[in-house]
DNA sequence: ACAAAGAATTTATCATGATAAATGAATCAT
DNA sequence: ATGATTCATTTATCATGATAAATTCTTTGT
């Protein structure tokens, strides 16, 4: 499943930084001299910069750590509540983690998933995404998708797949139930995407399944339970992963591009429009 | 208004909100158990939440105004610093922007295009993006993309694609200008993910986009002004829009899928280090 | 040896002003 | 009138502790 050398390219030595000027010296003194400009960025903006800045130069990887509270309150000449409150920016933006207690402090943290995911989802609260938005590039993405799987899955992978099959083998008997399996089927494409090795593929394709999620979650989608709808349902991921473990990547795209079709069908047929609500935070432990 | 306090949050009452990607918290009461949750919420975290339930709730629009500063402490019964963390939290987020002076205050603010894209950068800077995970994308995506668009485009939009093509008229002198106009020739495709009036393929094309041009702008890429590549690229646009206003989408879509093609090779055939860098912090007034 | 209690450490929050900066409106000088 | 000035309002930042909470390390008790 991996491809080609395709140099995966990473750690750049030069790596700048927004050359932005925000070239904010951190005078602690005599402020409006020339200041012909004017102040684009709040001082915890600024402070949050530097300490990416930081971040970007000096290499740090998650885990590292950075200089705690007081060190900066020294270090960068800014009060406490300021120091704070760019520890809350590069917090939300899932970019540090603090912790307390003895060999706590501030340390770099990976941007997880979920709070990726919860930012581009407060993106689209304003817009409106419909069904068919989501769904004309599901129809775009996961037929090629599949077709490019076939084949290229070792065993591990398939029996995972096979596993969320698994978990809607027996009929739902209660609208919980079936509201679980249904959010296993979509667990399915999310296993999909991160197959392909690619993390931006991945993570689009997790992102369009979280937002139908909630919609299944929350406006009671998929609510009339449909055994013929069910029983298609898991017969399409049952040859689809016979088709990719035979490597035949036009059936797999032929079952995938009729699914899709199905599915909008099914989804357009009840709401048409989406929730508009901010997703979870993501408070993502780990 | 309450005495001071002990740990209380609101348990997402309602469900209007709170629970989604990660993991599902359905708390039941025993404290430790396969899923260590700790650490529930910040405070500053737990008031920014009420501030989107109250913005979800009550419906409020970009340029709705929210309570100050004052009325907040007093209302949520929080510190003054606990308040202001959480307002750039929602700051952070996008969501809201606030202003000094009469009439200032805090206002909610729809996620701005910028924003969403610089916190979609972070996540990924931490992950390996290869020039051909991005390809893979794009060339799935934007053949498929002109194809809808031909023949539906009105003659405002058609100008307005001609308009930056006229951009690339005149034969670069120096890698200045060739920079600029390759950057030009990027502003082609954002335009075509907008007329697409899909939110979420717009988007995209745009974050793929932008990632293209940091490499343009920073790791001089394209640097070797190549005549026959150039004009190659200018024709091909030109081609494209004439399938566009001609309705013609099979060839738009087979001219794209050239171009595509010729576009990830040029990449890749430089030594195309993806800049691990953050993008700017999208300040983005109004 | 091992588990529970305690101590030490570090961030989190609270509390309380005071001063600075931004900005729209009203005012005043020309 | 019109441009500059002052004023009032509201957030922004600074300053300075004092408590609280969460962890890890250490010391006990059995």
């Amino acid at each position: 499943m991996q491809p080609p050398v395709t140099t995966r390219y990473k750690a750049a030595s030069g790596g700048q930084l927004d050359s932005v000027a925000s070239g904010h010296q951190v005078d602690t003194g005599s402020p409006s001299e020339t200041a012909p400009e004017r102040k684009r960025f709040s001082r915890p903006q600024s402070v949050a910069r530097q300490l990416k800045d930081w971040i970007v130069e000096q290499g740090l990887q998650p885990g590292d750590r950075l200089p705690g509270e007081p060190e900066m309150i020294e270090r960068l000449g800014h009060a406490k509540g300021t120091i704070r409150e760019a520890l809350r920016i590069l917090e939300t933006e899932g970019l540090i983690k603090t912790r307390t207690g003895p060999g706590g402090g501030v340390f770099v943290h990976a941007v997880s998933d979920a709070r990726a995911q919860a930012l581009l989802a407060n993106y689209f609260y304003f817009k409106d995404l419909s069904i068919r938005d989501i769904y004309q590039l599901r129809r775009l993405i996961e037929p090629e998708l599949v077709a490019e799987l076939a084949g290229r899955l070792d065993e591990a992978a398939l029996q995972r797949l096979e596993a969320v099959i698994a978990t809607t083998e027996q009929v739902p008997h209660t609208p919980e139930e079936e509201r679980e399996q249904h959010i296993a089927s979509l667990e399915f494409h999310c296993i999909l995407g991160e197959l392909s090795g690619n993390p931006l593929l991945g993570f689009i394709v997790r992102f369009q399944v979280n937002v139908l999620r909630e919609l299944t979650v929350h406006r009671k989608l998929y609510e009339p339970i449909n055994p013929e709808l069910r029983e298609a349902g898991r017969a399409y991921q049952c040859r689809l992963v016979q088709a990719l473990r035979a490597g035949d990547g036009e059936s797999a795209r032929a079952i995938m591009t009729r699914h899709m079709k199905t599915a909008q069908a099914m989804m357009e047929a009840q709401e048409a429009t989406i929730a508009q609500r901010f997703l979870g935070d993501s408070t993502t432990g780990k």
